[in-house]
DNA sequence: ATGAATATATGCATTACGCATATATGTTAT
DNA sequence: ATAACATATATGCGTAATGCATATATTCAT
């Protein structure tokens, strides 16, 4: 039994149903470029409230994104504080966000699926309990 | 900086953003009591093709979910073919479907935010082309 | 007896995180 | 001058939820 295509919880091998992170990086990057710490408040700007992550996985992830080809870093001196290292979007990554999109999108519809079955389920009970004279 | 609470990622001290199949099967079993073979074939109908998921991934959530005090399970003899476990959901297993509803709620908000953020950016896009005369 | 369908389970690997911590550079207050 | 703070990047360790492959057992039809 079962092989593996599109999967609710998988795309391709990986297990990538939570991929919330680099998709916002990606989208941001997409609008200009940025490097980490200014993505980090990019980011609540966006909805993430500097609680909901961590800092240390947004650089993280960053630096994979690179590998995969998504971005190019390159140091940038000369500014007040520490160097920083500032990342680029390239063809590549805006292909990927376009299909990570499409992933989101039919992610989106199967939760509205799960949503949608369990309520019409509380409703039935509810009337359930009207018939019973509850 | 940075300390998690309900984060979009986690709840508490999990990556629990998939749990599908953990959702999915408490959903099935709050409609009645199932064994695993028969829970795999309600998936499917349910929006889930055969594909989609792997029947080794499902018996080794249920009896997690066992565990977790969510399901409670009993040996159905007699039937057909071999032995069956038949798994109930408890209280604690609807308390928790409950809340992992809530959690598909806002997990579906966010996912809605990328996804407009995303078109907003491509309308933008066009509309500078338009503007440039292209 | 052989094979198919039914039924459950486990070992190994991977990914995307969280948390804690380390390191370094400017800037400002004392 | 030095201590504290803000800025900036990075890594080690651990975990959850999955995939894939494989193992085991029972029943039924041929």
């Amino acid at each position: 039994m079962m092989k593996n295509e599109e999967s609710l919880f998988c795309k391709g091998k990986a297990p990538n149903i939570k991929r919330f992170m680099e998709i916002s990086l990606l989208l941001l990057l997409a609008q200009e470029e940025s490097h980490g710490y200014t993505l980090a408040e990019r980011l609540t700007d966006f909805g993430f409230s500097s609680e909901e992550f961590n800092i240390g996985t947004l650089y993280r992830t960053l630096r994979k994104m690179e590998k995969d080809n998504y971005v190019i870093s390159k140091w940038q001196e000369g500014g007040q504080g520490p160097k920083k290292r500032v990342y680029q979007i390239t063809e590549s990554g805006k292909n990927a966000l376009a299909q990570l999109i499409e992933m989101l999108k039919s992610r989106k519809k199967r939760i509205e699926k799960l949503i949608d079955s369990y309520e019409y389920e509380s409703l039935k009970d509810k009337s359930d309990n009207i018939m019973k004279g509850k």
